[in-house]
DNA sequence: GCCAACGTTGGC
DNA sequence: GCCAACGTTGGC
């Protein structure tokens, strides 16, 4: 099973919006970056679980997880003119952009934030959340982070002592 | 194909 | 609101 991390601005939509959808289900959509389409068309499964992250907000941090329930498709916002995410250049005959459906599997028992992460950056490894100047809004997770990630969730200074700073 | 201009992301 | 990072666009 994979792990990723996908990032929503909670202004635009939040983990508040997912539990309030229908069978807190949503398409995840509205992603213009290649990299990104990649993981979605090519990357994320189903079954695969997600960190729900909140970005360009107080306090950037993941909230919540969520589970894909259907794998990649062609993101049909592209093809509406009414759209904010119309892009005249993806047709359905050849879509150049895709989405899957999310639904929710939980909130987090509390928010691990941004800064969180930063402190066991030594812990995590290699995170793209963390590599500077990152941009993109799907991005993997490995089992190893998700795991620590979790267990932060549940006591940060228990996960600390468990990967110690030299 | 190069690269400057421009737009967007996202933390702070 | 600022600004660094970086992806995209378009002239040449």
């Amino acid at each position: 099973m994979g792990y990723w991390l996908l990032k929503s601005e909670p202004s635009t939509f939040g983990i508040a919006d997912l539990e309030a959808a229908p069978d807190q289900t949503t398409p995840w959509e509205g992603v213009r970056n290649y990299q990104a389409r990649n993981y979605l068309r090519d990357g994320l499964a189903l079954g695969d679980q997600a960190f729900f992250y909140h970005s360009s907000t107080a306090q950037p941090a993941i909230v919540g997880l969520v589970e894909v329930v259907r794998a990649g498709y062609p993101d049909e916002t592209a093809f509406d003119p009414a759209s904010r995410y119309h892009d005249p250049a993806s047709t359905p005959a050849n879509p150049r952009w895709y989405r899957v459906d999310v639904r929710l599997i939980r909130r987090l028992r509390r928010e691990v934030t941004l800064a969180e992460l930063k402190r066991h950056a030594e812990g995590l490894g290699d995170f793209p959340l963390l590599r500077r100047g990152n941009r993109l809004s799907v991005l993997p997770v490995t089992a190893a982070q998700w795991a620590l990630i979790l267990d932060l969730e549940i006591d940060s200074e228990r996960s600390a002592n468990a990967f110690p700073h030299h």
